[in-house]
DNA sequence: CGGTTCAACAACGA
DNA sequence: CTCGTTGTTGAACC
């Protein structure tokens, strides 16, 4: 579930608190996570310090002295700096530090803990869109032109964006008037605009905030961006922000969409 | 239906005639195959002067003083300079130039003509695989390397190599003895080395003689690569020019593929 | 008729 | 929709 905003802000955090610290020991409990064998993944980040701390949509990534590290939490989980004394009760892979701090790496299913030499001969970071929030009006109207099927689809599609999952995604389709089923070949102008607007809009209001309430942060500390500043996104039966009419609960393709059927309607 | 060598022989010409000729006026009669809205379109291109003309696989791209102009034939169709008094019957879109020529397009059935301000921005242009004449053995090589599936869904999917199309994959993959659904995985060195002679040879000979005899250059005339020079493209029980069994048409996938059943043989 | 492209969906596997 | 890959179908409409 961590989305741009807990991303961003766990960027941030390891960027500040993790700059040239160096790994002094990896232990791997689930090797499954790796691309590389374990003993090669030890060997190639032990004695590493960390450069910088970067991220791209849902993927955090690690510049290191000896080569990238790059992490994405699947579908939950959390990266937590800790004595090495109090380790949490599960926990997938351990990075120790030459100061005695632990950074710790756990989700809840499937999750990726890779090595690479650089970003762009990465399988999975190396086809992502550009950073959502980073992305300009014209650059987006660019990656829309042309493009057929849904907007929803093609934004939770980390290769044309990313960073939006199905959590952000409801609100700055709400905010925009758009039906997560509009095709993209119908969107004006002036729509993107509007959605390109809510997008940075609703990203940044979660950054500000820490991120998700129900998502922690280096330190353990849960975001503050909660259930009560959702327009529509899970609040199907509550009234519309807007009109009061009855939120709806839909489905999308496979993923669950939240809508208000009188705001968001869909051009017959 | 233009392929790779008929795309080729436009470029070739279209680079040649229309250089440093300016776009006077724009009119188009299908804004289906725009991806701007065709006041947008008409505002780009007008007063533009046309740079250069390249080929990317079945893509033509022209580099004007102001914008880049992509256009995609679909299943067929032609790009015809004209005089302004002789247009054709059917057209989807033409282009005045400033002395009294006409740049023509049509298309059967879906064709595209797109803006863009870069090829790498363009969702379609920006994914193409390398041009495929252009790729030398070992690029192939690579490219084949550790892939799945079959070599005809590989060779005709223009993300990894542009401007194979299923009229131009028949007789190379007969040279090269190869069945088409034959999977990447199971092909010795020398059998993709010879599928790439293969390939090269079919591509070039059609370019030599200006392309398929069905289609028309940009004066409107035809090419001379004909039926006459298939092997077992669409000669299904005809004898096959090396074994004489009778050649057959058999589906793969979407697609019909031709193929002498004894040469061309599938590994149980 | 065919031939094109992308999108949607399923299934599987990590 | 955690992410890929593969294969299939369907839809774009003179």
């Amino acid at each position: 579930m961590p989305e741009l905003p807990e991303i961003a802000v766990l960027a941030r955090d390891m960027d500040r608190d993790l700059a040239r610290r160096e790994i002094a020991a990896v232990e791997v409990l689930q090797p499954k996570c790796l691309n590389v064998p374990p003993a090669e993944f030890e060997s190639r980040l032990k004695g590493a310090s960390i450069t910088r701390v970067h991220a791209h949509g849902k993927w955090l990534k690690l510049e290191t002295s000896r080569t990238w590290l790059f992490i994405n939490l699947g579908m939950g989980g959390e990266v937590l700096l800790v004595d090495r004394t109090r380790l949490p009760e599960h926990w997938r892979l351990a990075f120790d530090l030459s100061d005695g701090a632990c950074l710790v790496v756990n989700f809840w299913w499937f999750g990726y803990v890779h090595v690479s030499p650089d970003p762009a001969d990465h399988p999975m970071v190396g086809r992502l869109g550009p950073h959502a929030i980073d992305v300009t009006l014209p650059q987006f109207e660019a990656l829309l032109r042309g493009r057929r099927g849904s907007i929803k689809a093609f934004l939770l599609d980390q290769g044309n964006i990313a960073g939006i999952g199905n959590v952000y995604v409801q609100d700055p389709l709400f905010m925009a008037r758009l039906h997560p089923l509009r095709g993209i070949a119908t969107l004006s102008s002036e729509e993107i605009a509007a959605l390109w607007h809510a997008l940075r809009t609703t990203l940044q209001q979660s950054i500000d905030l820490g991120g998700a309430a129900f998502e922690v942060n280096l330190h353990g500390e849960h975001g503050r961006w909660g259930r009560e500043h959702f327009l529509v996104a899970y609040r199907e039966g509550k009234p519309c922000p807007v009109c009061a009419t009855p939120l709806e609960k839909i489905r999308t393709g496979s993923t669950a969409g939240y809508i208000c059927p009188a705001c968001q309607r869909l051009p017959a």
